[in-house]
DNA sequence: GCCGTTCAGTGATCTAGTCACACAAGACCG
DNA sequence: CGGTCTTGTGTGACTAGATCACTGAACGGC
């Protein structure tokens, strides 16, 4: 991909008048981060709007206890909006933004971002619909979390980050996706197991029984 | 409060500038809503950017076996920015506002708020800050669902909640508050009410020893 | 004062989270 | 190759919270 062109990669930037395309490019610089890098949290507030270009961004919040739970990703194509609002006030949120895998992104000034926002009705649609992505999503996990029960939040977790027919996670990181503690989903997964939906090792999930997890997936409360 | 000043209620707005403020009044129209009102959720997508004047307004998710939590309260001096966002896409979002007593607010058209935005700075801010807020807000309350122990919870809400020494609220409604059910409520209460930090009667709850609650919200865990 | 409705109390049972460990699978290394 | 270290997983006992199925108490309106 040539740094040029990422702008088509955003389906809200394309639409966007040429002489702001090109105020984006020329006034925002693509930067590559390993993987792993906190991006923002506590103490570390971003200093910029990013565009994710490749990878993905984890944002989870981390309890006083140590547990975890995972908000939301932002992936390829998508923009961590978020961090502009938290940027300006609040400083003492918890929630932390990591790069899951290494990632390329544009990084936007904040005043350059506040230029844009003034100068383009389709921009400010761009960002006004990523926000309202984010929200729906927070609303969904207090929903999650809230209401539903663990064996049918986990099955749903397997089946939507499984790559083929397998999921890379230790129990641990399965908890903290869902908020929970390692002996619960040890014990949802051997559960599966008893029921042939899954076969375990260490670091690694099989799903030899797709079927089974979906309708439970599919289950109310 | 005559209609005409209602802009001075609000930190963030009373400092934009003069012509801006004129739009803003002109085009804005100041509306009375009574308490119980819907004023958006499923089906009921909001066309306006409300500002509260006076009362407050509950954000509030349902789940489908009938539970509810609380999200955040508006109060009067701030803004329901969350829905312009939701405005824009992202209909399927389950979560509602209910005005909690007989509110006023000025209601600014979507076409205006784009046009505010793309006018004023400080507008911008206003409006940023509100989204910041909201949503450090609803980190929160992601938090205190996931980590924290109901008694805790239950006794900080019990202080924040209190008007004087007592809170006007059922069993029921604060179980809706902290997204639990009514049983966990009543019996929490029966214990708080056996280390004679409460009194109870039907609907109220009598706030007798403010230091042991305190004492108990303080808790971590 | 009666009656219907809304609130609150309670036991039994199930799910989830916590604590304290034991043990197994790799990783590292002499 | 066998030892030891780290990290991941299994398990029992216990506490907290949710659910279900009730009972009875308090209040509002005739």
């Amino acid at each position: 991909m040539t740094d040029e062109s990422w702008i088509t990669r955003f389906d809200g930037l394309s639409r966007l008048e040429p002489r702001i395309q090109e105020i984006l490019l020329s006034r925002s610089t693509v930067i590559d981060v390993e993987a792993g890098t906190v991006l923002f949290g506590p103490g570390r507030a971003p200093q910029n709007l990013l565009l994710l270009l490749e990878g993905t961004v984890r944002v989870q919040q981390t309890s006083d206890t140590g547990r975890e739970v995972v908000l939301y990703r932002v992936t390829a194509g998508e923009s961590c909006v978020l961090t502009t609002a938290c940027l300006l006030a609040y400083e003492d949120y918890s929630a932390e933004g990591v790069a899951e895998t290494d990632i390329r992104a544009a990084a936007i000034p904040r005043h350059v971002f506040d230029d844009l926002i003034a100068a383009s009705k389709e921009f400010r649609n761009f960002v006004f619909s990523a926000y309202s992505k984010r929200i729906t999503d927070l609303f969904h996990v207090v929903e999650e979390i809230a209401f539903r029960r663990m064996d049918i939040r986990l099955a749903q977790k397997l089946l939507e980050r499984a790559e083929g027919d397998t999921v890379k996670a230790t129990h641990q990181q399965m908890a903290a996706e869902l908020g929970t503690a390692r002996e619960v989903i040890s014990r949802q997964l051997s559960e599966f197991q008893r029921r042939d939906w899954i076969e375990q090792s260490r670091g690694t999930i099989r799903l030899t029984d797709r079927a089974g997890l979906e309708k439970l997936a599919a289950t109310q409360g």
